[in-house]
DNA sequence: ATACAGAATTCTGAATTCAGAATACGGACG
DNA sequence: CGTCCGTATTCTGAATTCAGAATTCTGTAT
């Protein structure tokens, strides 16, 4: 894929209004219309509307009563999206072990670039940069989409890491401390490394899974919405 | 979800040109230009527009030398799909299977579903109805993907269905006969219903590899550009 | 206080128009 | 014959307008 010279209106109202619904500032439910976006980002309604068929599309925003509206933190969901999103990492690192087992140049190349995300990983966790940790668990998870030589892996799992982008944050404090959470990562990359497909595989899982235990047990989101539909589908 | 009363002019767009590109009415590689598409349909540029938007956005189609062009059939990107899609199954048929395990009630009533489809799915196999094949195919996995209890699966599976689609009818015809394949979904249905997480798992996977490994083996659709690219990636 | 019907309003889907980017083509020149 | 440049054309992105569905509000009756 070539690089866009630059991006269309779209793309951009897509990743502004998805960049306000990860970070809060389009709280859950919040009704969306569309001429009001339209004005807060100064352009006109079109490229809106066609931003939120994309992001309708990927569940992000969902129908109102009167339009759109930001769709509700549904832990049932999330927890959901992460189970998804821990099984295509499973394959990524099990593909990416058993690529490395096959060719050296490729463990030694996979090394390389996975010690260096590592290496602006752990520098974040020294600063305590929620942000940057967030950006470079991002890149790590990339980094082992990219590398198990699969590239369907990688666009399916974003489809979750969208919305999972809702709960980093609030992962990242209640988990366990950001080091143990780049421990981890570098003990997945020892395993990818070495060609072990079988400890890679259960590394990742047992990360990923960790990671949507804190929100299982937590649950701090959970809102009105999501009460009654929790209620609702134990019937 | 409720049922939409009526699909709008963007989703039947959409749908009629999946519906094209499926069958092979639009020819990979195939110039898409919105006004033609609009006169084709009856209907004006825009929710062709937006239908070609959400296309792209699966991937179905892409840019062109001038605008958008029906995506090439490329046969490793099939692969990549089918072992995404193998991964998703395997996760669905395992979840289905301990669901089971964990109640009696869930167990007989995923045995009833699943058994509803099996008979339609033998009934289309002795009329050699290939269409009513596909589409109970399509209908047991979906059925697997629903038994699993995470609703996230199946829209994540779908995605690649739809690129799927476009080669199922090869598959079909170049696969083992029907009736193996069915018999399959019966010994699938059977380990989930007992509850019998691995064997449904390993079933699954064996079930959807040897698919994919059809098109390994014959890969009758590869056009040129596809040889470039696989050419291309060798490097 | 509640229910209902009609009017008003909101908001979006879709059609149409405008502007411009990118490609294709043709002619001139070496 | 190949290359380059200018023009024409294609086609789309985005803006604007129109039409109408759905919701909300208000007035009236009970």
């Amino acid at each position: 894929m070539h690089l866009a010279p630059h991006p269309s209106l779209v793309e951009q109202a897509y990743d502004a209004i998805l960049g306000e619904i990860a970070d809060g500032t389009l709280a859950p439910n919040t009704h969306l219309v569309q001429e009001v976006l339209a004005e807060r980002y100064g352009v006109s309604r079109q490229p809106i509307q066609q931003a939120l068929l994309l992001l309708k599309n990927d569940g992000i925003v969902q129908d109102g009563r009167r339009g759109l509206i930001v769709a509700p933190l549904d832990m049932q969901m999330m927890r959901d999206r992460y189970q998804v999103r821990a099984t295509l990492d499973a394959l990524a690192a099990r593909l990416a072990a058993r690529r490395c087992a096959a060719s050296p140049e490729i463990a030694a190349h996979t090394r390389r670039q996975g010690e260096r995300i590592l290496e602006v990983g752990f520098a974040a966790v020294a600063a305590g940069a929620i942000k940057a940790m967030i950006a470079h668990d991002v890149a790590f998870h990339a980094f082992v989409y990219d590398a198990s030589g699969n590239p369907m892996i990688r666009p399916t799992a974003e489809i979750h890491w969208r919305f999972l982008r809702r709960v980093m944050g609030e992962v990242l404090r209640k988990s366990e401390p950001p080091m143990s959470i780049w421990r981890q990562h570098r003990a997945i990359l020892a395993a990818i490394a070495a060609g072990a497909a079988e400890d890679a595989e259960a590394l990742i899982l047992s990360h990923i899974e960790s990671a949507a235990a804190r929100l299982v047990a937590d649950a701090p989101m959970g809102d009105e919405a999501d009460t009654k539909r929790r209620a609702q589908s134990r019937r």
